[in-house]
DNA sequence: GTATGATTCAAACGAACGTTTGAATAGTAT
DNA sequence: ATACTATTCAAACGTTCGTTTGAATCATAC
């Protein structure tokens, strides 16, 4: 029928994932050639095409494979904490654990390649391929939902806008924190604390205090480093 | 001689420069392409290799042309804050506000086509292409250094690597800032606050915020949101 | 054993890529 | 006017791209 093992098909499509993820979170999408991928993968040039349908279509693929998984779990970690809060509120510290921290377990993760994908998913919010910035806002629109509303049950007196500003940083500072050793070595390369637990709690550190910051005054007065802007 | 206006090379190489700046930002180096960039400028096709050499000497100088202003302000700001603090030592604020102030300036100011520039820079810095992420490296080596020892001077009791790692943080915060409302509207659509000045109030406080954060206490327990890591 | 249907494979497709070429054009100096 | 140099231009270069094709291969069902 149609849902069979007949040969070594899934194993082919495995393969063929696993190299094309590596191969884009090293190199990119466009810079990453089909040829690069079969010959990775150990497999013909036309498996792509055949298991896929396109390039295009193994990209979300390869999106889809992990960010169900990420989510799935970003989604039970909220659970827990609403769970565990037994009807009152939850701390606005918990929810950004639920949400980064299952991230950055994913990151930390470098036997079922999750580290490779984060690094991989972190630079995609930026991407420019329109395409596949569209997935991606697809994939993420019910759980960032889920975790917008948590916040702002959490901190009622905040304004909406603030806090989704701040998630918003959090996301980049988040994202900076996993392609971290890579960018960070550019211009300090003379220390390398990996240790994936520090890195979580420095990043954890960071996300709260930025959270936990007094609001900024608006439409008082302008930025006092601006100049001559006339 | 050789430092001349012959004919319009100069309004050319300006042409060029401006159409592969606006493009990158759009499509990113990859998918770009000569012809694109060309026909958007006005020029024939020969024409970058003429005035630029090859594609990837273009991109240089679409960095070099915007990045040495960047930094000579940011600088510049540095300089001003040291000054006003009269041989005491300069707030962390200060710092922080002379290095990410003048950044966002430049990502507000939309009739030099600044904004356009950081955008595309904020996202290049975890640019999967090595040759991009090297010449990036080396522009920023002497502000980042100059920087960072302003910030352990500033924070003479914080461990050197918890400051890299949170300067680090904050880059990612504020690449995000910048390339925010592309991003952001992806996933919260219904809101707009495009005003300049507010965001840079609202990334400000939360840098600092996340500046002066506890420090985390290391080499304790792992994460409590880790689970069955066996 | 033979038919079936899924998978693999070598080869080729046309299109687009970055770059090069050599002639045409136009200002400047003698 | 002539020589010279810088720049523009149309055309082509060879290479690589993603994709398609049709035959070969192989496990299974009959």
């Amino acid at each position: 029928m149609s849902e069979t093992n007949h040969k070594q098909g899934p194993e082919t499509r495995a393969r063929i994932l696993d190299a094309a993820e590596t191969l884009f979170t090293a190199h990119g999408f466009e810079a990453t050639s089909m040829r690069m991928i079969t010959g990775q993968a150990n497999v013909n040039l036309a498996a792509v095409n055949y298991h896929f349908g396109s390039k295009d279509a193994l990209i979300q693929e390869v999106f889809r494979r992990r960010l169900s998984e990420l989510n799935r779990r970003r989604l039970a970690a909220l659970d827990a904490a609403e769970r565990a809060a037994e009807g009152k509120t939850v701390k606005p510290s918990r929810i950004v654990e639920a949400f980064f921290g299952v991230a950055l377990e994913m990151a930390a993760d470098t036997r079922t390649g999750g580290a490779t994908f984060m690094r991989l998913l972190g630079r995609t919010y930026t991407e420019p391929n329109e395409f596949v910035r569209r997935f991606l806002a697809e994939e993420y629109s019910e759980v960032v939902d889920r975790f917008m509303n948590a916040l702002y049950a959490a901190l009622p007196d905040v304004p909406r806008e603030d806090i989704l500003w701040r998630f918003h940083f959090m996301m980049g500072a988040m994202s900076y924190a996993i392609a971290g050793t890579d960018a960070l070595q550019l211009f300090a390369g003379d220390f390398d604390d990996k240790n994936p637990s520090h890195l979580m709690h420095r990043l954890m550190s960071f996300l709260l205090g930025g959270l936990r910051a007094p609001l900024p005054d608006l439409q008082a007065r302008q930025f006092d480093g601006r100049r001559d802007a006339a």
